[in-house]
DNA sequence: GTCTATACATAGATAGAC
DNA sequence: GTCTATCTATGTATAGAC
């Protein structure tokens, strides 16, 4: 992950990925190096995880965060100073994951490999940090107030230079033509919709919530619908072993 | 009422055999049959869903969409009663005009052409009404408190309905196999996706915000995107006769 | 470092004049 | 039917005891 240059921001803003220098206070009695203060602020960060996906921003209150992960109000404000400060580095956090998938398209590489590595790495952040994703998509929805920057810089140098391999490969024939952008698009959609309207989804499938199965499903469904579009060979299915290669129209309802 | 001795009046019911003295009228200069309130109650669901959708249910305050509406606040709870009561309504509204796109799913009529008029609608939708699909993602999102029962009925009869449909094109050898289900909920993402995530599409693109070409670029890439994942022949562009193409990716087939 | 008690602001809702 | 003034609840944030 290359760090970009230091994008000098005035009001109170700093970089999350380094909380390494410490040793500043004074009266440490017991002091284990700050670690109480790393558990602390990840245990406060997975509960907010949780509450801000539920409630959104302005629906979720320093209350039901600390309730969720058992520590008074006021150890929030001692951590983060104030909610948008912790809003802040939550998203963060889960910004950091979100572009590194890209790694996955290599000009060398083999297209049909390349898209589905990523639909299954999307697919597997789908399912293992739902809250994740809908904290993210809450903050696009809203304006991305936070993130506009963000986007603005990183994810587009990013989005760009991929979009040019993907030009490159319909260029020289090994995929069909395909607008790279709209493409990147279209799997951000297909892939984060099981994570973001998880509950519409399992409404229509008439199941209580997604379970791992259904996501495998899902999965199939995105590659083989990522690799016609790219005109590119469909690879063998995701599910397990014991059961047999399905290609037919299977849901259960 | 000014009238003296009224009588303590519970619930809207009345009994009809009571004498009642309202020939007074003064409350009423010209009754317009409710004509008024027909007018205010849309300015204000207008004004509502724009409020609602930037803010969220939590992040909006009546106040807000009092001075979107330019009426007192007071005046939304007059006609809608409480902050809740106005949200149902606008989703009530919302979803009114969701489930209508099906009826494209006729089984007698050609694949492409249903796909691609169903494309052609929601993608309408995303751009005549993008505050309106944002208040529905929100509402999802946060787990569909308000919807729920809806989409445990009238939209999982309404998708199973014409998932069938689909499945028989398919049996028929008429479309290649896809899982009707899957495949509904890649075409609301792929559409909605430039409805509720329009500022990072955006800004990934490089514009201060979406126009009307980049959404005409986003149906095409759409309608090839659903025929080929269908095995359906592609049929023309959207776009007018001479339209050249916007970053230079863009290959005329 | 931790947590109780509280200050201060703003929200939703309504009473009552017009 | 309309709107001002106000009540009450709740939220963020912090001061200060431990």
């Amino acid at each position: 992950m290359p760090r970009g240059g230091a994008t000098a921001q005035k009001s109170g803003e700093e970089p999350q990925d380094q909380i390494r220098p410490l040793a500043d206070v004074s009266a440490l009695p017991r002091s284990n190096g700050g670690r109480t203060r790393q558990l602390n602020e990840d245990r406060i960060l997975r509960a907010a995880e949780a509450v801000f996906a539920e409630a959104g921003f302005n629906g979720t209150t320093m209350q039901a965060i600390a309730e969720a992960a058992r520590l008074p109000k006021a150890n929030l404000h001692y951590y983060f100073g104030t909610k948008e400060g912790l809003y802040r580095a939550l998203l963060n956090r889960v910004l950091d994951g979100w572009v590194d998938a890209f790694d996955h398209f290599q000009p060398d590489r083999e297209p049909a490999d390349a898209f589905a590595d990523y639909v299954r790495d999307k697919m597997r952040f789908t399912r293992q940090r739902p809250m994740a994703s809908k904290v993210f998509a809450n903050e696009i929805i809203h304006g991305a107030q936070h993130v506009s920057h963000y986007l603005k810089t990183k994810l587009r140098d990013r989005v760009d230079e991929k979009a040019v391999v993907i030009a490159d490969w319909v260029k020289s024939g090994k995929m069909a033509s395909v607008d790279p952008h709209h493409l990147f698009f279209s799997l951000w959609a297909v892939t984060q919709t099981y994570a973001d309207f998880d509950v519409q989804v399992a409404a229509v499938l008439a199941k209580p919530k997604l379970g791992r199965e259904d996501l495998d499903d899902a999965t199939n469904h995105i590659l083989r619908l990522v690799l016609r579009t790219c005109g590119l060979p469909e690879t063998r299915p995701e599910t397990g072993p014991e059961t047999g290669p399905e290609t037919g129209i299977e849901h259960h309802t």
